[in-house]
DNA sequence: CATTATGTTACTAACGTAATTACAGTTACT
DNA sequence: AGTAACTGTAATTACGTTAGTAACATAATG
């Protein structure tokens, strides 16, 4: 099951962003609109804005937008900006070192899952958050 | 970030099934390898038995033991045994209604992140038990 | 009938995420 | 200068999920 609600939100903040071109917009509106608290919204922006697809003006009037275009932002961007990496985890138990699966599964495992998960990156890295904005727009 | 280890334990425990067909293995030796308590095992075990990946057999000399060949077993089939479904979460607030952008990207955004988990799964279909246990002996 | 397992439930502990509050620092405006 | 409007960040709390543990009814073996 999913984790976190980070890249959802996360989303959903810069496809407002993306409808406000120009302006900046305040963490306290984009709280309301994500119904959530201003303080979620900063920290969000904080790593988006360290991956460099936002930006931040301090002081009135001042608030977040985007960094580039929107059809230059991929959703695998926002993804990683915002979430740990690593869709799968390994045990946390260090297993018993005098079984043979044991002491290898690990290692084994990991080189097999990150297949997918590059998989799972490939397709997140084609489509971008003007894709996003545009399905938004269809469903509105 | 992967929320739970399931995924793995259930991995390792079945390559240990695996490298022993034709016995039944206890759950208190699965526990064992993977170094977690028996009931743990237990639980698992029974989500891949209810999926059709193991058997079970009840009281003296019992144990589980694979319903099928490592080689018919693809890494995905465990995956979805004992994981619950979704790797992207969307938001558990539900966000501004009055919003254009709220309305709407929830649908918006899942129907974009079903291709990346779809390429996910398929990738994890292209590996099986077998492959898993091949790795293992490699690497041990 | 004693023994050895599973399967399941109930409980506790540990962990991670989200929400909330608070405040220091920055900028704009008058 | 001084005030108001913001961001950025830290600290705290609340909550939900996962793992660990113990206990026990049930089933099969010999």
């Amino acid at each position: 099951m999913p984790s976190s609600t980070r890249f959802a939100v996360a989303a959903h903040m810069l496809a407002v962003l993306a409808l406000n071109r120009g302006h900046t917009v305040t963490s306290e509106a984009l709280a309301m609109s994500v119904k959530t608290n201003p303080a979620v919204v900063r920290r969000l922006l904080g790593d988006l804005s360290r991956a460099g697809l936002t930006s931040a003006r301090l002081g009135k009037g001042g608030g977040a937008e985007l960094a580039r275009g929107p059809k230059r932002i991929s959703l695998l961007e926002i993804f990683n900006a915002v979430e740990p990496p690593g869709l799968i985890a390994m045990p946390r138990n260090a297993p018993d070192p005098g079984c043979p699966v044991g002491r290898n599964v690990k290692t084994a495992l990991s080189g097999m899952t990150a297949e997918a998960e590059a998989a799972f990156c490939k397709a997140l890295a084609g489509s971008s958050l003007r894709d996003l904005v545009r399905a938004i727009k269809a469903a509105g």
